[in-house]
DNA sequence: ATAACAGCGTGAATTAATTCACAGCAAAAT
DNA sequence: ATTTTGCTGTGAATTAATTCACGCTGTTAT
């Protein structure tokens, strides 16, 4: 089905991404290894290596990788031509932690819209996030064009969310609610479902 | 690595037994069909028939899983045998929006203690959960014989944290940080990583 | 009765993801 | 100069995960 485009590839991309702008910022790393940039994802070098191929980054069997190189041939790869938003829906608990992770940090995609229904929360600034009210969704995804979002409402409230979603012309999910959506197969849904990876890690806790 | 455990039909297994419980709950049903329970879940109808297998239990042709003994199969594989608990640590806004989450809801595993360093969160319940002292932690570890965490402090403690925990016995780590733990290998670790997790929809919507 | 379904259980096949292993190369050492 | 060393890039092999496909069984319809 999605042939064509590792998925797990594109996760450990990410990942490789931040450690080495961090590596080049904190400790000014001009060059790595395959198995040091390994080590500090948590996979194997080879494993490196073979992402490297898949964003077409060439490195220096002397000198390694050249981290800015790396980090600017990942952000071709992975990142949109132009800027990356998305908007979150549901500012309770979660949706406040999810913005103020975002807040500042970030530079690759920014959270431009939150929404909510309760009057409580609408109509200001919440972790550096405007409020809108859901009644305003469709307009707002539409004129802000935003393709990708964010549902952290409660489970009873996440498939009317996402279809309001859908119809407004969101092409990615991101839910945190833990229900299984029903979208079409062009939208992209990735579900991070807290109570459940809780119970797989008690379940290898005792192993 | 882990033979004989296929770390994703733990995942699905949990997600199984919560979409039954509610159907139980919610709508009565006390029979449901592999294609039923499959859509529900958002696999495959063979995949839940060899999930079924993995845990051992046997439906009718007829009239399909009885939902409260696939429930109750499902329990016996993946829960321990007495009362699960778990500790997170840092109860900021994830933490808290995780203690939140898990109030109440889920008997499954019981959130029984929460650390921090400030001490305007320390000495106090919040969201159904003591929080102590991060200097408490080995004590109350130990004594409570709690085998699982969550990690939900920022990138540059979560090394340490983590330290201390696997110090302290922990057996399995849900890690919200977003850098990668080194943990000896007998210690499972589950990242969940939101930023990274959120390129990938972004990336995806794209195509 | 018996024929026609419909769904389970599972060996076999397929597909996806990861690891192995080695040729080739550039710097450092002899 | 030539050897050694240690890394990259990648075809081939392996391992993990999923899907296929079919025999079997109880139920409903003829």
């Amino acid at each position: 089905m999605n042939t064509q485009t590792p998925s797990k590839a594109i996760e450990r991309l990410s990942r490789y991404r931040r450690v080495m702008q961090q590596l080049l910022m904190e400790k000014k790393v001009m060059y790595i290894f395959s198995h040091e940039l390994a080590k500090a994802s948590g996979v194997t070098a080879a494993q490196v290596r073979r992402d490297m191929m898949l964003v077409g980054y060439t490195g220096s069997p002397s000198k390694g990788y050249e981290v800015a190189g790396v980090v600017r041939c990942i952000g071709n790869y992975l990142d949109a031509p132009g800027r990356q938003t998305a908007a979150l829906v549901g500012v309770g608990n979660l949706g406040r932690a999810i913005l103020a992770y975002f807040l500042g940090r970030h530079a690759n995609i920014d959270l431009v819209a939150s929404f909510d229904t309760s009057s409580e929360k609408t109509g200001r600034v919440i972790h550096g996030c405007y409020c809108y009210d859901f009644d305003q969704l469709t307009e707002i995804i539409t004129s802000e064009k935003i393709a990708t979002a964010i549902i952290s409402v409660p489970a009873s409230a996440a498939q009317g969310v996402a279809d309001v979603l859908i119809a407004a012309g969101i092409k990615g999910i991101l839910n945190f609610a833990p229900v299984h959506l029903h979208a079409p197969e062009a939208v992209h849904v990735e579900n991070v479902d807290i109570a459940t990876l809780l119970e797989k890690v008690a379940f290898f806790s005792r192993k």
